[in-house]
DNA sequence: GAACTATTCAAACAAGTCGTAGAATAGCAG
DNA sequence: CTGCTATTCTACGACTTGTTTGAATAGTTC
């Protein structure tokens, strides 16, 4: 088989097809392999995790990685310079956070396509235990509206503060067992944290069960639900 | 990189927090980063779009991104560990292809943020010219629909053969100019190819508002539209 | 089976990336 | 200004990746 797709058309115009824009094709693809290349460290990938939930200081992702302060800021740079970060400065310190909804975007596409490698499943099972029951984000709905749910959020107060979703009651997975009373008996609780690898979920359902109480979760997270353009509340409006 | 693998985790609860899931969170950051680590090569990636439009042989894929078959072969293989395509036998040869369609999502995904970036958008200047007027899929199927405008497919016959709009006229863009008698006067051409960032539709409208006929392009090509389960064609269905 | 083709494997080296440790910088509190 | 904190920079060794070359393999054709 010839090789028939690059030489034709030979015209005096800047967008001819030919050698000119043949060298323009590699410099593209160089381009988007800045991106891949970003996503090519698991660090990078965890505090890109981190900062789907919530804007966030050097340090404080340093911790959330496990790595050095200088290895994260080494890391940060390096996000930035792909453009999937931004920072800015607050008094001392300085904060990261996503550069725009479509990083979020990539993050769920990469997640979809290495969720089928065998490693990954490994993990995930290690990581999320026996799986629980799961709700979409239409069927949570569905059932909210109907006054069969509650929808409790398990991540910690201040990614709650930063945003949750709507009507959804704060109860940090550690204080789950000490405040199950503040949960009615009736109805099913559908729990959610930071999204599908995360998890506080399974492990509040499990232990909503063990008490007797009927718990799912939802299938991912408040930034997936978020970026579906359903409703949500931050802090400052909603309690 | 350190290989922490499988042995921590000493509770006998599955999914407690600790110790052995902060061990199962790493590793499955490190399974997401292999995907990562098959996006950060730029023949990879030109391998890869090529795929998105047909399933192609090591050799044809070699000549395309300009490398050595030996080369091509070695990349195929890292994409196929990352579970990025998978590939079958045919007679002498071995033919290639994205592994499904999450594949291409991804792949979108990161052009979307990559095509922020000043190297991308250089790049991207330079291999499309100057830009010309584009439409959205169901723009242009408004505009099928009212008998507005006929749809053109400028990509070579082959990858027609594999797969088009349904009611695309099939003029690869070497021919456009000799076969410009076959388009009617009266409507506007829509013209698509390969997908954004595709040189072939935006010479191929040049061409034809240098001849007087009205034309603008699809924002996307045909993988976008058979992604968007819009109606698609083969070969052995129309002609 | 022999000759042929397409693809993969193996060895080797250059270039790039990761992580560490310690120094340097920028803003804040006094 | 001085000391303090958070972050970034620099330099270096260990490791990984990209590429070339030539040989090995699997399947086809005669």
């Amino acid at each position: 088989m010839e090789n028939a797709a690059s030489v034709q058309c030979a015209t005096d115009r800047p967008n001819e097809t030919g050698v000119g824009s043949q060298a323009a094709k590699i410099e593209l693809h160089e381009a988007f392999a800045l991106v891949g290349k970003a996503l090519a460290n698991p660090h990078r990938l965890e505090m890109l995790d981190v900062l789907a939930q919530e804007e966030r200081s050097v340090e404080v992702l340093a911790g959330r990685a496990a790595i050095s302060v200088a290895l994260a800021s080494a890391h940060l740079q390096a996000l930035r310079r792909a453009g999937l970060v931004a920072s800015r400065r607050d008094g001392n310190r300085i904060v990261y956070r996503l550069a725009n909804d479509d990083v979020y975007r990539l993050l769920t596409a990469l997640r979809t396509v290495a969720g089928g490698l065998a490693e990954a499943e490994q993990a995930a099972r290690r990581l999320l235990g026996t799986p629980v029951e799961a709700v979409s984000r239409e069927e949570l709905l569905a059932r909210v509206r109907a006054g069969d749910a509650v929808i409790v959020d398990l991540r910690p107060a201040e990614e709650y503060e930063a945003g949750h979703i709507a009507g959804a009651l704060s109860i940090p997975l550690p204080e789950l067992e000490a405040r199950l009373a503040e949960l009615p008996t009736d109805l099913e609780v559908v729990a959610y944290c930071r999204g599908p690898y995360c998890a506080m979920s399974p492990e509040g359902v499990a232990l909503l069960e063990r008490h007797g109480r009927r718990a799912c979760r939802l299938v991912d997270g408040f930034p997936e639900w978020r970026l579906a353009g359903l409703p949500v509340r931050d802090g400052r409006e909603d309690g």
